[in-house]
DNA sequence: TTACATGATTGGTT
DNA sequence: AACCAATCATGTAA
């Protein structure tokens, strides 16, 4: 009889709003409707999300939950609208510098965010629309009940401090599945690894050029880099980026760059046919004594050398000598003395 | 689908 | 900070 009620399994209020999502809809559901959003690879999140789940109900919930109210913030996604776009797009750090049409993938990014939001606002207003009218509901029970029996109000109370707790449960792992899937977004859609897009014939031309009129030493300075890049429409992240590249690839297998090396320095020799009388150096700045750019000479360098394409038909026995043997009197302090961004032939000697 | 090319990232070194 | 070397992840041609 007067039993008194248990800790209630959350039963349907009473006078459930149309409007209103069945209450005693599994979250899974939820989490179904957000994830569908990001198109593959929530199978991961979700199972991650489940592993995450299971650790949520030994640790203490407060800290956790403040954790996920303050990513969820600073991602933009909990705050109801706007500014969620400088706030989302704020935090996307890359560092090697982004191509500067990234912007496209964050408006994707920003789109897909804002569909999370507002399924999450939705939600979060759902559960907790459902709570108050189930605590109503809760209430007005004990209401009935104290006629037949008394009823404390702290007992009241703890019914409500349970009930609000089984629903801020829900929340929680509302917040936690949000956070899921807003990190694979945000891996999927802004990580600059991603992205990569080959860069243009004319850049890849720009940088070549350079590359292999200065074999020597292809270490632009920072203000050929920045030529380079504003030639080739890219980022100076992405000059070192390629030239870093380019010459650990070159240095591995010169054989086979030796058609495009040859390539490129006729292009560029029909430019300078004459040099002749200042041998003009390539090797400035040469970082080891003895050995002329970054590329060791085997044997003390005492030749003297201006033809570049001899590189190719020579490689050294040590494998790693880019560039023919060109002695240099006068060192510049970097590459790209007077004159020379933009000419990218100016030291080529043949 | 696979193999290779290539831009970006990372960790270590100088 | 710049660079190297290894590696990752994507683009692309076969």
């Amino acid at each position: 009889m007067a039993a008194p009620l248990r800790p209630v399994p959350p039963q349907p209020a009473p006078r459930r709003p149309a409007s209103a999502a069945p209450l005693g809809r599994d979250t899974s559901d939820v989490l179904q409707q957000i994830m569908a959003i990001t198109d593959q690879s929530l199978d991961e999140a979700q199972a991650r999300f489940m592993s995450i789940r299971q650790h949520q109900e030994e640790d203490p919930p407060d800290a956790q939950l403040l954790r996920l109210d303050s990513m969820l913030l600073a991602e933009g996604v909990s705050r109801p609208e706007k500014r969620g776009l400088g706030a989302a797009a704020g935090t996307t750090a890359t560092p090697g510098g982004c191509p500067n049409d990234n912007s496209i993938e964050h408006s994707d990014y920003r789109a897909k965010l804002s569909q999370i939001r507002q399924i999450y606002h939705s939600e979060l207003e759902k559960y907790e629309q459902a709570c108050r009218e189930f605590t109503t509901h809760v209430t007005n029970l004990l209401r009935e009940q104290s006629r037949v029996r008394p009823v404390s109000s702290r007992e009241m109370e703890r019914m409500v401090d349970i009930i609000h707790g089984k629903f801020s449960a829900i929340q929680r792992q509302l917040k936690q599945s949000t956070c899921e899937v807003v990190m694979t977004l945000r891996s999927r859609l802004l990580d600059a690894r991603r992205k990569r897009r080959n860069f243009s014939k004319h850049a890849t031309e720009v940088l070549n050029e350079y590359f292999y009129s200065h074999l020597s030493n292809p270490y632009p300075s920072e203000e050929t880099k920045e030529e380079l890049a504003r030639k080739g429409g890219i980022t100076v992240s992405q000059v070192s980026n390629w030239f870093g590249n380019k010459r650990i690839r070159y240095k591995k297998n010169t054989g086979k760059f030796q058609e495009e090396a040859t390539m490129y320095t006729e292009k560029t020799s029909t430019a300078t046919k004459v040099q002749g009388s200042g041998a003009q150096t390539s090797c400035q700045s040469t970082p080891s004594p003895g050995s002329c750019g970054p590329f060791p000479l085997t044997s003390g360098g005492d030749m003297v050398l201006t033809l570049q394409t001899l590189t190719f038909l020579q490689p050294p026995p040590g494998g790693i000598c880019l560039q023919p043997l060109v002695y240099s009197t006068t060192s510049h302090p970097t590459s790209s003395p007077s004159g020379d961004p933009g000419s990218f032939n100016s030291d080529v000697s043949n």
